[in-house]
DNA sequence: CTGATGACTGATA
DNA sequence: CTATCAGCCATCA
């Protein structure tokens, strides 16, 4: 294990444990905020490799909205729980996920609720 | 070394 | 809207 995929990690971590109560953002979102776009897999492998961490890694889905773990498994039932109690639209095992957003203007600025 | 694998993605039909 | 498909990349057999 290269002392830079260790430091990444880190950061990985850092990034999903600043996903906002409510939120979610895809893993690829994660792998970008990180600074490695195209390390989507690498993510979900730390995410796995970092449980027990206290991270809220229910808050990190696939970029179509649905789990990363296979539909009906415990993993996917505890996360659409988890998102549910904080208040996420859960439809179809699905939820909305935010578009690729950014700059701080686009989040002011972009999609008024 | 090669090939398979996976909590993945984006383009295309 | 769903269904395929070719990329992607660290890790492991």
């Amino acid at each position: 294990m290269s002392k830079d995929s260790a430091e990444w990690a880190a950061v990985v971590r850092a990034v999903v444990a600043a996903i906002p109560v409510g939120q979610v953002l895809s893993y690829a979102g994660v792998a970008r905020r990180a600074g490695r776009p195209r390390h989507a897999r690498l993510v979900a492998r730390i995410l796995a490799e970092s449980s027990g961490m206290g991270l809220p890694w229910h808050r990190v889905m696939r970029a179509d909205g649905r789990p990363g773990f296979a539909e009906g498994s415990p993993g996917w039932r505890e996360q659409l729980q988890r998102l549910r109690s904080e208040g996420v639209e859960v439809r179809a095992g699905r939820v909305r996920m935010p578009r690729a957003v950014d700059s701080l203007d686009a989040a002011l600025w972009g999609p008024p609720p």
